[in-house]
DNA sequence: TCTTGACTTAAACTTTGGTTTAAGTCCTAT
DNA sequence: ATAGGACTTAAACCAAAGTTTAAGTCAAGA
């Protein structure tokens, strides 16, 4: 697969592609005349990096990740502490989410005049 | 309550508070011999904005939904579509999240050598 | 052969969301 | 009355995560 292919099937920009191989989170792919060849655990490799994107992960909080996993697979190895934590800010991220959720869903049913009231009520109720 | 308060109960940066009300986030509050002087309204809107803020809204997003809800609260308002628009987003971050969770998880229990060979598995079991 | 579209590079640029700095003001306690 | 701490301003600075630009290469189809 070359780079507008890959692109397009997961969604991103191709600079964004040649970004992440700049920035050590992919290894320089096969070039084919000149142009990047992607095999398939490239592939999902970059589908684990935009995973690891949406819930917040920096560029290189995931290089870090991979290469540490990398070097070392087992429970003991230390990604595992880091993967705890970024376990732990999903979890309050998705508190945070829901909790943002249920405040647009009161402001779409309430009949607040201003917002401020509607925020009152609404972190009341779940406090 | 002055700024100082505010930031420590929020835990947000006073720069941080004063750059909200340079973009039109809050409206300057009044002063007191100099200082700002914030009231009960302004700290929830505060909390509204940080809320928001997490679940990903831009600055300028905020701002546009605050006016636009001022201007007309009623449901035929134009802060109506907006607001569903966000409500659609906030729930597929959580469902990213969720899967972004899931793989973690998978990660830590796994024996797998390769992240490629762990992202494979999690991702065909909630396909 | 010539054009078209997808690719290549390095380097400059952009946006977002603040923080930092420098110089100054204002109350409080010693 | 003087030092300290919290506040004020405008302007400069910053990192992150790309995007854009400019100049060029490559393969395919007309």
């Amino acid at each position: 697969m070359r780079i507008g292919e890959v692109a397009k099937s997961l969604k991103l920009s191709s600079s964004a592609i040649r970004y992440y191989e700049k920035k050590g989170l992919i290894a320089p792919p096969d070039r084919v005349s000149g142009k990047r060849e992607f095999n398939n655990n490239t592939v999902v490799r970059l589908r684990f990096i935009q995973l690891c994107q949406s819930a917040g992960f920096t560029i290189s909080e995931i290089r870090e990740l991979i290469t540490r996993y990398a070097e070392d697979s087992s429970r003991s190895g230390p990604w595992l502490p880091a993967v705890e934590i970024k376990r732990n800010e999903i979890r309050s991220q998705i508190s945070n989410l829901q909790q943002t959720e249920a405040l647009l869903d009161e402001l779409v049913k309430c009949r607040c005049q201003s917002i401020e009231q509607c925020v009152g009520m609404a972190l009341k109720e779940d406090s």
